[in-house]
DNA sequence: CTTCACACGTCAATGCCGTTGTCATAAGGT
DNA sequence: ACCTTATGACAACGGCATTGACGTGTGAAG
């Protein structure tokens, strides 16, 4: 927990596994997120991803202090591709939005892997490409610095903490999710209209709506308060007649 | 993780634990928050939560089907503290913002525990009873069923979302949160302004801004857009003018 | 007041887990 | 061809959740 830096030995002498695999910082991390992807997060252990790397578990410590070094590498990485081609097209709405569809995407694309990185600062490179970028679109719009950086920080929050959100329903067993679904139903349909008349009025929507991720609306809410602050009018009304 | 039903055999025969203790699944639920907030969310283990009650670890399982099952518990718990005193004014946009910071403020009262819990769904009483009166407040406010179920879930799972971040960044142990805010400001102060000038613009409000949370500014947005999208004109210029 | 069923605390064992120290070996510059 | 040393393998440690068998004291029934 205390180490953030990963080790950087000489790194030259790639000698093969037992099993004939050469081991690298890529190879696991890309291992490490097929393997989350297939079994779950709860399958990421060192002793499994060893197995599924054909090495020795201990081998993976010369390339990570530890399981969450490993972790910081895994998020950096969804964050490398949620950016991976993307280019801001000067429409700072859109780009926005786009950023963070592409965000809460990346993230549910491996959601057993959201659940452990979604949380995390890296402080590793795609991260701060991340950063860079966004803070450009803001300032590009015409925010003034403080509230740039404000901006920033509730869209990358909000969309991050939706991505584990959704994630963490996502990723639950096909069974357990079933089971949770029927609780809340079954749950919802013995509730007393006395007692509990909202949740009687809008029990359908509820349950249909219970799926769904609330973050493309949430998203929209949040750009269209954000717009509204949009100190400079020209900026605004430059977009909309250019 | 399948079963979330805490088993309820005849409850009668509090046998004391060879230390005197006698167990409950509120001493359970109790203990177990205290330990979390005593020694971090990595400290509630069975074993470490038998240990605290001063019984066998194995006893617990006499009152919850799994760890899981004592979460959903412990989630449940928190939800009902989030409430406790709460009343609706008949402002709603107060009320929403209320509600939202209560959550927001209970979960961060338990850093260690709304890290484990802000992602469940309990299905249990108290989740029930506040999702009953925060669509009372969105339904009495004038917006139509399909609109507040929506808006609950944008409300909801926003001030979940960003309870689970900040009770992220709050939980790290606190050498690892100094380390955390060196690593950014090193890595920043490091960076060449031409590749990245926006940072470099904003580098001092940003690490500024980095430890306080987005949420309050965040929420205020979602209100905003809420309040724009509110069916009702009148509701809304009834409560400015009043 | 005695009896007795059984709720529930305890014990022991199983098979995971992360992590570390030591050793063996092959890669690659010399 | 040699040595250095990066790096993989091995073995061991302590901690983890969970389970099944076991016994003990409680509280109700007679």
């Amino acid at each position: 927990m205390a180490d953030r830096v990963t080790p950087e030995p000489q790194r030259r002498r790639r000698r093969p596994t037992k099993q004939g695999t050469v081991l690298s910082e890529k190879v696991i991390v890309d291992t490490a997120l097929r393997l989350v992807g297939l079994h779950g997060a709860q399958a990421l252990t060192v002793r499994r991803l060893g197995a599924a790397l054909g090495a020795d578990p201990s081998a993976i410590y010369r390339y990570f202090h530890s399981t969450d070094d490993l972790l910081l590498a895994i998020a950096d990485e969804l964050i490398g591709r949620a950016q991976h081609g993307w280019q801001p097209t000067g429409d700072w709405r859109a780009d926005l939005r786009a950023v963070g569809l592409r965000i809460h995407a990346a993230y549910l694309a491996h959601p057993q892997a959201a659940i452990l990185a979604a949380h995390r600062t890296t402080g590793r490179d795609n991260e701060i490409l991340a950063v860079e970028a966004i803070l450009g679109v803001l300032r590009s719009a015409g925010f003034p610095d403080a509230q740039a950086v404000r901006i920033y920080h509730a869209l990358v929050d909000q969309s991050l903490a939706f991505a584990a959100l959704d994630a963490a329903e996502l990723a639950l067993p096909a069974p357990s999710q079933a089971a949770d679904l029927e609780v809340w139903q079954s749950r919802y349909a013995l509730l007393d209209p006395r007692s509990h008349p909202n949740i009687a009025a809008t029990a359908d929507l509820l349950a249909a709506d219970m799926r769904l991720s609330g973050y493309p609306f949430a998203l929209t809410l949040l750009l269209d308060a954000i717009a509204a602050r949009l100190p400079d009018p020209d900026a605004e009304r430059r977009r909309s007649s250019a």
